[in-house]
This record gives structure tokens, C-alpha cells and sequence, in this order.
DNA sequence: GCGACAG
DNA sequence: ATCTTGTCGC
């Protein structure tokens, strides 16, 4: 039972860079979407940064459905392997929550992942690239575009715009939170958009953010704060 | 060439 | 993301 993720290479190159995140969104794509009755738990990824941005420290939280309790935390940390550049985001804090995923004692039915997923120039975000390597379905959630538009849409929760780019729809905007900025939301790996915007809203409460992903930035910054390095717990 | 640019 | 004070709003 060999349940250890492959490891995501570190490119020496932005050709390289390039090339990899082209056959993901290939693989992406062609793995088959889960569907969310199959669904029993969600987790959320995310990272936080020493002050000196040399070390990166991923967390991982998973939460029951329908009532969203912790089942699980895990988080890593670990030096930063890549410098922040818009579009390669992935090579920089995927590494570190992949390990913290793998590390569960129970591997989740569904990832959200704070970045995005397809909404990306090459179709293939930081949530492409964890759920592929991991071979779990993910949800890429961000707080900001970064390729493609949507237009201003109505202010209850709930409502949602298509994001577009370069002619096709890539993820959507979706307004968790009444008269809140949008959360831009894309399929992962083996996801739907109507399948990841679903996920989204199940998991979002009174916050914008949805709950997973708001335990995950929590603890990420808890390890920041008190130095833990590695640790797991129920 | 110019602007835009997840976290 | 991180460094930072007060401040506006529900």
C-alpha cells in the first residue's frame, strides 16, 4: 500500500516550469470528476511565511460534512525551494503542503486549496498541481485573479459570475459571504466547476473564506508564531 | 513595447 | 505572504 505522494520537481528553469504544468492540466482534465454525494469530509490547505521568507510553513485542516468539525490537523515546515513569481506559485508552497497532506492518517475526499486551479495562464494553478500529484480531487480558492475577467455580479450569497479568459470559462466568482468581495473559485484535479463551487459553498458559513481553508490559514500561522516544526493531530 | 501579475 | 497604527463598519 504504497499511499506516498510523488514528489513535485523543483524546475531549474521557467521553460521547465512551463512544460510541467502543461501535462498537468493535461492529466488534470482527463482524471475523472468526483461528484460531492461521495463526499464525506473536505479538507483546506494553506501557508504562511517566516518573517525572514526563508521558511514556509504549510497546514492542512479536514472537516466532517455536513457539520464542518475538525476531524483532523497536520502541518510542515520547511525550507522555501522557490521565489514568488506570479503563475509559479505552486513550485513554491506546494511542495511543503503536499507533505503535509500525506502525512493524515486518513487522506480527505476533497481539497481546497488556497491559490487557484484552472483559473491560471497555463490551466494548471497551485490546486492542479496538489491534487494531481496527490491524485485527490481539489478546489482552487484565491482571494484575487489572476489570469482572466468576471463581471460585477448581484450581492447575496450565493450569486456567482463565469471568470473568462481567452475565451473560455475557467472558474467562477462566487459571493460566499452577503456583500463581500467574491472568492474566485476553479476545478483542480478530477473536479467540475459546478462540482468545486458547490464544495465551496457547503463549507462557508458566516466567513468569506470557507471554513477548511480558514482552520488551515489558522494553524499555519499558530506554527509560524510558536516554531513548531512538524506535528499531527486529531 | 506596455501593463498585469494567486500567495 | 510579511512589515505595520489607527480606524471605519457591522
Amino acid at each position: 500500500m504504497d499511499e506516498r505522494p510523488l514528489p513535485l520537481k523543483i524546475p531549474a528553469s521557467l521553460d521547465e516550469a512551463k512544460a510541467i504544468q502543461e501535462a498537468i492540466a493535461r492529466a488534470a482534465e482527463t482524471a475523472p470528476p468526483v461528484s460531492l454525494d461521495e463526499v464525506r469530509c473536505i479538507a483546506g490547505a494553506d501557508a504562511s511565511y517566516s518573517p525572514d521568507g526563508r521558511t514556509v510553513h504549510a497546514a492542512v485542516a479536514v472537516l466532517g460534512l455536513p457539520d464542518l468539525n475538525v476531524l483532523e490537523r497536520c502541518w510542515v515546515s520547511r525550507e522555501v525551494p522557490f521565489p514568488y513569481m506570479p503563475g509559479f506559485f505552486a513550485f513554491r508552497e506546494g511542495p511543503a503542503i503536499i507533505s503535509a497532506v500525506g502525512a493524515l492518517t486518513r487522506q480527505p475526499d476533497l481539497l481546497l486549496v488556497d491559490g487557484h486551479g484552472r483559473a491560471h495562464p497555463r490551466r494548471a494553478g497551485i490546486a492542479t498541481h496538489v491534487g494531481f500529484l496527490l491524485s485527490i480531487p481539489t478546489v482552487g480558492v484565491a482571494k484575487q485573479l489572476l489570469a482572466g475577467d468576471a463581471v460585477e455580479f448581484g450581492p447575496a450569497r450565493g450569486s456567482s459570475s463565469p471568470i473568462w479568459d481567452r475565451g473560455e470559462i475557467v472558474g467562477m466568482a462566487v459571493r460566499t459571504k452577503a456583500g463581500s468581495r467574491p472568492v474566485y473559485v476553479s476545478a483542480g484535479h478530477a473536479m467540475d466547476l459546478a462540482t468545486a463551487v458547490a464544495a465551496v459553498l457547503a463549507t462557508t458559513g458566516t466567513s468569506r473564506i470557507p471554513a477548511p481553508v480558514r482552520e488551515a490559514h489558522r494553524i499555519s500561522r499558530e506554527v509560524r508564531r510558536s516554531h513548531i516544526t512538524f506535528s499531527v493531530s486529531p
